[in-house]
DNA sequence: TTTTCATATGAATATTTATACATATAATTT
DNA sequence: AAATTATATGTATAAATATTCATATGAAAA
């Protein structure tokens, strides 16, 4: 009986957040739910392209939408998120100062 | 004067883990650094394609590697790494329990 | 009930990223 | 110094992903 093929459930989230428009959204919506349109205003790309964005971070989990009137409302799905966001950004500045030289690293 | 365009800093540490080979590799040295044999000992993956996996992620500076003797050893670059990788494996769990269909949602 | 506004979808193309394979390098052992 | 071991590099191809543009949908306002 063959092991069936793992799946690596956080390999999706790090898809997700890999994409700069994702990424962005993301961290605008840290700062609470907005509708499409506020989400388009805030950065200067076409609408059916962050709707492509939007529908991807939703079907991955990451987004949780509902309707509102004659708008469609984003959300974060889970706090958790937060913390990754918040914690990526430290570690990131510290990597990203580190010397990658052979002489700095012997 | 422009506004010259911010480097989004944590995007690279996003992409180097979206790979399912690099994510694998940083997962593996969290126990402790290994030279390449061992880390192509791990996995089912030919050399070369192993090879470029630890280049990215030595220049992106997730990875530090040094020599000693006939083998190069590579470890993680920064604990905070290994934060991020514990964070999110939870997350991903969460949230791939998450359910996105509409009436869920509304 | 037609028009408008807000958002989504599909499909073609462009771009980026991953992989394979041949070969190179550099330290080590013989 | 020749052969071996360990690792890296270059480049072509393949595969995945992002973007664009035209069009569709669906709720609400006129």
């Amino acid at each position: 009986m063959q092991k069936k093929p793992e799946k690596i459930i956080d390999l999706n989230v790090y898809k997700m957040l890999s994409d700069e428009i994702r990424l962005k959204i993301i961290k605008l919506l840290i700062n609470g739910e907005k509708n499409v349109s506020d989400i388009i205003n805030n950065f200067n790309i076409d609408q059916p392209l962050i709707s492509h964005k939007l529908r991807e971070l939703r079907e991955n989990g990451l987004l949780i939408s509902y309707r509102s009137g004659k708008n469609i409302i984003y959300k974060i799905s889970d706090k958790s998120l937060i913390n990754i966001i918040k914690i990526t950004e430290i570690a990131g500045n510290k990597i990203d100062k580190i010397c990658n030289c052979v002489e700095c690293n012997e």
